[in-house]
DNA sequence: CCTAATACCTCGAACAACGAGGTATGGTAC
DNA sequence: GTACCATACCTCGTTGTTCGAGGTATTAGG
């Protein structure tokens, strides 16, 4: 209600980092950019959300760390494990459902 | 991440409230009762949710508030302000953004 | 009379999202 | 060589929403 900001997600953060890493292996760095430019800036994860993220999804067992070099850096690079794909495609639906809900109530409630 | 339940909302309450009222007055029951059946279950407003943001969004000025004898019972029925209505318009146009955008990471991150 | 549906409400817990801040390294330009 | 920016990671406290559980009262039906 902050009229200046909404926040018109919830879950998403998590889907997008979950389906990202359903590709291939990525840092997170490197999500926070690609999340930005998929989405042609209309989505961006702010690393206050994406770290504490990572991390819960690591500690459920989602997701699976680890340390690399690269570039001369130490880079955590993150992958899904199978319990991560599974609450991806629950996430997934769900998303679906809601969306298409969504949408049916906003072409117009006089459908019903 | 309670696993059970995925809170893929976020001001989808607001906006679907808002979309309803624009149609037509309504009372909190009813609009309870018609968001379940036109978005077919998917979404469900509860009333610790209902209620809670009807007033909030009457304090903002977004709705008006009216009580009226209905069938022997006293309904509060609320319309949408002017101000109400832009809130709607942009609540509606933040959705479409991030819906295409989720859509866009979901179909395939190699499209980027 | 008792129950179910209607109709409204509040409270507190839980949790996600966010901005602001903090550290450290590597590359580039001056 | 040193200033600066991009990279790369992190945490903290605040804010706001969502939600379930609980509470009250009225009306209609069996």
């Amino acid at each position: 209600m902050t009229d200046a900001k909404a926040l018109l997600m919830s879950g998403v953060p998590e889907l997008l980092i979950l389906r990202l890493l359903a590709e291939r292996e990525m840092y997170g760095y490197e999500l926070a950019k690609t999340v930005r430019v998929l989405t042609r800036e209309a989505i961006s994860l702010g690393e206050g959300v994406l770290y504490p993220a990572l991390h819960s999804l690591e500690l459920s067992g989602l997701l699976r760390a680890r340390r690399r070099q690269a570039g001369g850096r130490t880079r955590v690079y993150y992958s899904l494990t199978a319990k991560g794909q599974r609450r991806l495609a629950y996430l997934t639906s769900r998303w679906r459902r809601i969306a298409t809900a969504v949408e049916a109530a906003l072409a117009g409630p006089s459908h019903a």
